[in-house]
DNA sequence: GATGAATGAGGATTCATTCAT
DNA sequence: AATGAATGAATCCTCATTCAT
């Protein structure tokens, strides 16, 4: 009996969790308006839409709630230990950003569709689910912010949310674009190869980005600093 | 006779142009499979979606247009003299980099929907308008390129396709999700000051990337530490 | 054990009236068609619109309960005794005719869904719920006739019919309209002084109706003769 | 081409018309929530519901729509001349309202879904199509208690309000509940026989209660005082 | 060049109902 | 007795598009 209630348990988590995914895959690939819960629901296999309102409230509703699963998963690869660090430590910095930028990496690899679907939701944001994109994101955008504090000591602090930003897409620009990519380069951005040569580009650059000599805003002199003593 | 075909000739191609603004604007919001047919005529003034599909052949067809009128319009911006530069002559080179992201910066400032409307193609790349895309971003992709093959001399000549694309979202990401920023930051990213915050910290941030010291993608060294004494 | 049984006969009586009870509400609020078994379901408090389909075997036979328990409530209303009276007996006619109408009056009162579900029974008759309407209502206007039989002696027997349905609709049109009457007069029909109103016109309407100088259908003078010799 | 035009104004005309045909048939029969547009398309021989929205935003519109019309053909059936009428002048006075029940039994006999559409829309008052049905009925009400004002001496002005409901469930109800009535008594209601008994019942019902002696709820003196000096 | 009409296909959502538990 | 799940059919309405005028 236990074992059976678990196992409806079980079935009840996976129809629920499959229509997720299905949901997940096709706003990822067609956004929230081009995505139609008709598809949705013949992916995940059911012979009705109507069964898909037994678990969501409407489409707004799994679009949030796809985009929360997503977003919810990308927050802990910040969290870990060694977050703040010893401004002296320049080397251990340095070594651990590359380590966040790699368990981001590798997450964005495994879960192709995140980044196009968090891309979408941002150029979304005041067309559909209103209000909810914002909510979602505010936490992934300040914890960026935060890493950043301690990371980027070459920034002022009024500079982090514009270098929070831009890092972002930097990271997840790659995997948004991937399709286009290869109808531009013919070449698979999913390929090891390409893939390895985007991490190495990536961390080359965050470390630029964030070693750099300090600029001062005001001053336009540092345009030319820039490569001098190094 | 020939003032009249004259007249004629204006109105139409205003027509036109005020259907390709209109669309712009829709699909640069809503996207391809969010804005509809109906919405852009109305915003047009035009009474029927019918007359319309005099100036377009259909939805795709339409949206073709508008992306390359945008696109179109970006080229010229990288073309202008002292593309190419004498590699010896740093300050100059960090000089007409500053001066091509102004005027980029600029049109970006001065187009808003373009931005969306770019990030957004390169979502929807094999979803819609099949093939379009691609063609129509080649031009701007390649051309990104070849002004870094002559200013990214810190970088091998194989990592400038990915500088290329990182710089691409660097640029355009700020003004693509503008309406995300504001809802997080409760400050508008098309206010002045934000607008030149972000310039300030693009231009700094672009220079750090060219400039920084070269790095070699195999080079043992920064990965290594990231692991070791934490 | 049998005050086991007996609560839980109770729990099922209850929870069958109560269904009863949200979906008369319904039914007088929206009609057979715009009511929703769910809507009912939830009113009840249930979680589930199956359980429903424990008490009753679908959203018409639910319909035909209700209806029915309206109607039952309503008949023994006209059936207390000094339903037929002796002829002569003017006043006390009158009497009792006051009598039955402020029993129904306050029964209509307190149980104000009552007279929208009948009227809307009336005019769904043929669509939905074939043949249950005319066999639901037949007894509650047969008695009607019959009470008229007795008390209205200045119309001819082939007129009772035709009297019998006037009364209903001037008796009941009050009610089952109350909201249209609310937002024409903005004032509430509800009010103990439009009630008291309407019960004194209600009474004094009837007395005309049954009181008045016989009327010959065919003769057209008697029009104006009616006031007469009072 | 002018013609043409002509021919084209009267197709989209009657195209228009055939729908609010159709809708008011439907709406009368099956109520506000039990009509489905698919239906009403396909009476009209539309191929497709799209069809119909070209003419009317949405149902509610068109029920509207209906409405309106409904209302707008009843309103000068009342407005004829002769409605003011000399008080003094009662046998004028009661062929005048004789002369109208006839007008308005003509025509409700003439169109035999409006006493249904009528009645349903006060019953669906609040729920569907909210605030139009009262706006759209109000007219009618205000002038049915106007005619009253000059015919019904016999009643205390403000009890107009509670005759002219009276009278209009007594006048319309016959033919809203009409088949009801036929299946309990078996007989058709729209026949001519039985319609001539309606409306026979009908003009003597109307006399008695116009011309019947004053009644005063509380003083009992009143009732003999009005009727006075006839 | 512009528009009114028409339409097939599909959009999201709700319906009443059944079944296994 | 009650409920979660599932479903076929229907709901209203919007879609892009065509055609005659």
């Amino acid at each position: 009996m236990t074992a059976m209630r678990a196992a409806i348990a079980a079935e009840i988590t996976s129809t629920r969790e499959a229509i997720l995914d299905a949901a997940e895959q096709r706003f990822a690939d067609d956004g929230f308006a081009g995505a139609s819960v008709r598809d949705i629901a013949r992916d995940v296999g059911l012979r009705n839409q109507a069964s898909l309102y037994h678990y969501f409230e409407n489409k707004e509703a799994l679009y949030e709630a796809v985009l929360a699963r997503g977003i919810d998963a990308l927050l802990p690869l910040w969290q870990t230990a060694g977050l703040v660090i010893d401004e002296s430590a320049e080397d251990e910095r340095a070594g651990a950003i590359g380590a966040y930028l790699d368990r981001v990496f590798d997450y964005l690899v495994a879960h192709p569709h995140l980044a196009r679907l968090i891309e979408r939701a941002g150029l979304d944001q005041d067309r559909f689910v209103a209000g909810a994109v914002p909510r979602l994101l505010r936490p992934l955008y300040l914890q960026g912010v935060e890493v950043l504090r301690g990371a980027a000591t070459s920034w002022q602090p009024s500079q982090l949310p514009y270098l929070a930003t831009g890092l972002f897409h930097l990271i997840f620009g790659y995997f948004a674009n991937a399709s286009l990519l290869q109808a531009v380069l013919d070449e698979d951005p999913h390929s090891t190869q390409m893939l390895e040569r985007q991490r190495t580009f990536l961390k080359a650059a965050v470390a630029r980005l964030l070693d750099g000599t300090p600029t001062t805003p005001a001053s336009p002199r540092l345009v030319r600093k820039q490569g001098a003593p190094r």
